[in-house]
Parts: structure tokens; C-alpha cells; sequence
DNA sequence: ATACCTGTTACGTTATAGGTTACAGTCTGT
DNA sequence: ACAGACTGTAACCTATAACGTAACAGGTAT
């Protein structure tokens, strides 16, 4: 289990990618094929990398496809994790 | 990138969880707080281990969420993998 | 000031996880 | 043998989220 709130993936992508090459949203957008809204939402936190958009980063920053995913799933997992309490769940053994 | 085609995890949780233990999917189900229809469209490949459900298998089964989110998350990566090519994306480097 | 380009928001579409309910098959106990 | 309870699954509906198109507000340059 994590023990930080880890960073959403869309800060991370304007960090480490989009700013570091000087590209503005919309030359970031055309090169990865989608609309301009589309990476809009990513990189404000709006809404998270889909497994596609994952290949797309890979192909368009040369990196792997599992990195930007897995971000995205820690990010989510922690989400869930701290709803942990709430959920109804008994322990499953052998029956 | 992956090689192979990774299992479902929902197949992986029938071997490894369900059946070891000879439960059905009725009382799974019970101890995991979902409805017999949401293990079962899991456990036939229908759908997805969302984040929330990691967190209950984790619980239920005293393992790590992450294994489980990591699990779907190649799963859909390598579904992805495979419309890679159909993709229009460019190399992005400094503007 | 007028035209263009920037990023973002509003709206509609589509896909998917989830619950409730209904169904078909399989036991079990009279 | 059959009535009842249980099994897993399918049908139907709802909620959430990713995506595109189009409209918007803020700049900048001609």
C-alpha cells in the first residue's frame, strides 16, 4: 500500500514532457492525435490516462507505455485506498 | 512493452482465489460486498477489476491492491499495445 | 480595432462498472 | 418424482468518464 498521495499523471506529463520542450498544448495535441481539450483535461487533473492515451505518450515522448499507465493506476488505487473503511468486506477463507 | 498476451484477471482470480479456496461465486460475492452478477462478469472476462474492487480483493483475500490494479492495468495496456500502429501520432521533441 | 491563436469550458456521444431483477440449470428433501 | 431452494448468468437500467466538436475568454500582432 502507498503511503503519499502520489502526483496525478497530468502534472507529472506538464513537468517532465510538455514544459521541458517548450510546447504549447495545442502543437502537444496535434502530435499526439487528439483534440486540444483532451490533453487540456489531462494536464489540469480533469480526467486520467486512458490505456490508448498511454501508447500515445509512449510514441510521442519515446518513453513506455506501462510507466505513464501504472502512474495513472497508482493514482487511482489511492483514491480507492482511502475509502478502504468503507467498504463492506469480510476476510475469504477455504469454505 | 509486453510480450505476450496476459491473462484476464478475472481468470486469474477463479485460480487462484475461487476455486482454491472452493467458494462459489454466491458467497464470494457476499464477503466481497458486490453482487453476484459484478464477480461474475469479473470472473468471465466480461469486466475489468476496477480500483475499488483491488481494494476489496485485497481485503477479502489478504493480498495487495496493487497486484491486482497492475494486473488489469497490462492487461488493458496490452490491448492497447495492439492498435499501436493505427495510431497517428509523431515523435515530439523541443519546438 | 480587427484578426488570429492560446487554453479552457459546455454539450452530446459512447463505453463500461455496477445494482436489481428475471431466467435456466442443479441440487435436495420429502 | 416433484416442489422448493440454490446456483451462475443474461437483460435492463443508471452513473461515471473519456473523447470530439463547438463555443468561449484572454492574449498578441498586424
Amino acid at each position: 500500500m502507498l503511503m503519499h498521495n502520489p502526483p496525478h499523471p497530468g502534472e507529472v506529463l506538464k513537468e517532465l514532457c510538455i514544459e521541458p520542450l517548450g510546447l504549447t498544448v495545442t502543437e502537444a495535441a496535434k502530435g499526439l492525435g487528439v483534440s486540444r481539450k483532451t490533453l487540456s483535461t489531462i494536464l489540469n487533473g480533469k480526467s486520467g490516462i486512458s490505456p490508448e492515451m498511454a501508447v500515445r505518450l509512449s510514441i510521442a515522448f519515446n518513453t513506455s507505455s506501462e510507466s505513464w499507465l501504472n502512474q495513472q493506476s497508482q493514482y487511482d488505487l489511492w483514491q480507492a485506498e482511502q475509502h478502504r473503511k468503507e467498504l463492506h468486506v469480510t476476510r475469504l477463507s477455504a469454505a
